[in-house]
DNA sequence: AACTCTCTTGACACTTTATTGACATTATTT
DNA sequence: AAATAATGTCAATAAAGTGTCAAGAGAGTT
């Protein structure tokens, strides 16, 4: 199945040269050069892209931000490229929300690869059943029975964590340190979005099917 | 303090290159090709790993049953790895019991990736089996012959106690000082908790299989 | 700036667990 | 065997944990 990227590029030229040469690899190109519309089709028309390839060098907005609001909303992996030669570390420190990093100028054939051993380690993150549910990391959706449900952030991320560690307790503070919240946050705002849950996913705290209260502990998936 | 690997591998070269390059990265590798030689050292000779590496295609034993086997007698983190590229799937509707996927064949620098993040997210866990019972420490849940059964978080705590010091005399002073208890807590406090337990794993006070009185002194697991 | 949606938290009712004295029972000592 | 000490468990009460409302803070949009 042909995998779609979208390519965050300024220049216009170097643009048509990685679409054309990605077409035979098995990629579908979209081109934007300015990250602004590029953002609008990712994150507002919710377009569905298999991955990102952005170029740091931007007119209006820096690529570094661009990154960062891209990996705030999706689970997208993202490939950047720079002519700035240093920034390759701190990438790798993961202080950046970037799965890879290509200097520029590089060869298409490396972007190839790149694209490929990204998209392998990446794979697994794509929509799986569990349950009752169906469970998109990659854009931070569920859906139940087959209707989607809208989960905020954060009760998207509990789902997750409990729904990966099925039949497991999950203690607050391990969900709040999973979550990276504030270590400070107190116990009852879990129980609060525990009970929010439950309401979207039409659970009973008391007779629940999915999302059992272990008493003293924590909370459980069960499905 | 450095990690240790289970190295489940067919191809000696491999298995030699893997060990080569874990070993500045902190990870101490045991290499096996036979699998059950693997299965020997971890479940018979209990030896302690920290992570298994796995690779599916093995002689002798079918690399799935290799995973649920282990699964089955130990609560360690496993990474399966595979040229069969359509299995990354099936993992990640745990249908299996591994922890991360990696399709042949891979970069050194990608498993390093990979064990790190498996082991951080594995963080310090503990399950054990003793006599009857699998009991799983970070999760604070005891399994009985396979069936769960719900202890509080105090008769949890205090059934741990027991069993770690198994064949010892626990004083219920000893108890009380070990869970942290208010020091003026009475006796008959953690006799009650005893009887519950007791009740619970369908001990008799009487004739003790698990939990025996020892009187003037306190209680003491036999398994 | 006004508006909306999300997150956080205290409050209160409610549920589950922990503690303890009482009393029967069992073991030890004399 | 009687006296003494320790344990088993019931039942009442105290303490701790949970569910959810509602208010307010905070973020992001229009």
């Amino acid at each position: 199945m042909s995998k779609k990227v979208l390519l965050i590029e300024d220049d216009r030229a170097l643009q048509e040269l990685i679409i054309g040469y990605l077409e035979p690899f098995g990629f579908t190109t979209c081109g934007y050069s300015n990250p602004k519309e590029a953002l609008d089709a990712l994150l507002v028309r919710k377009e569905s892209f298999d991955i990102v390839v952005l170029d740091l060098m931007l007119p209006e907005m820096d690529g570094f931000d661009v990154a960062k609001t891209i990996k705030q909303q999706r689970d997208i992996p993202i490939i950047i490229s720079s002519a700035r030669t240093d920034i390759g570390n701190k990438i790798y420190g993961y202080d950046l929300g970037a799965d890879d990093y290509l200097d520029k100028p590089y060869e298409p054939r490396e972007l190839v690869l790149r694209l490929e051993a990204v998209l392998r380690r990446y794979g697994h993150k794509h929509a799986f059943i569990i349950s009752d549910f169906t469970i998109d990391e990659s854009n931070k959706s569920i859906e139940m029975d087959g209707y989607g449900i809208d989960l905020t952030r954060i009760e998207f991320d509990i789902f997750l964590l409990l729904v990966k560690n099925r039949g497991k307790n999950v203690s607050r503070d391990q969900i709040i340190h999973a979550l990276g919240l504030d270590e400070e946050t107190k116990h009852r705002t879990i129980d609060m979005h525990i009970s929010n849950l439950r309401q979207k996913i039409g659970d009973d705290a008391k007779e629940p099917l999915y999302i059992k209260s272990v008493w003293g502990i924590g909370y459980k998936f069960t499905g």
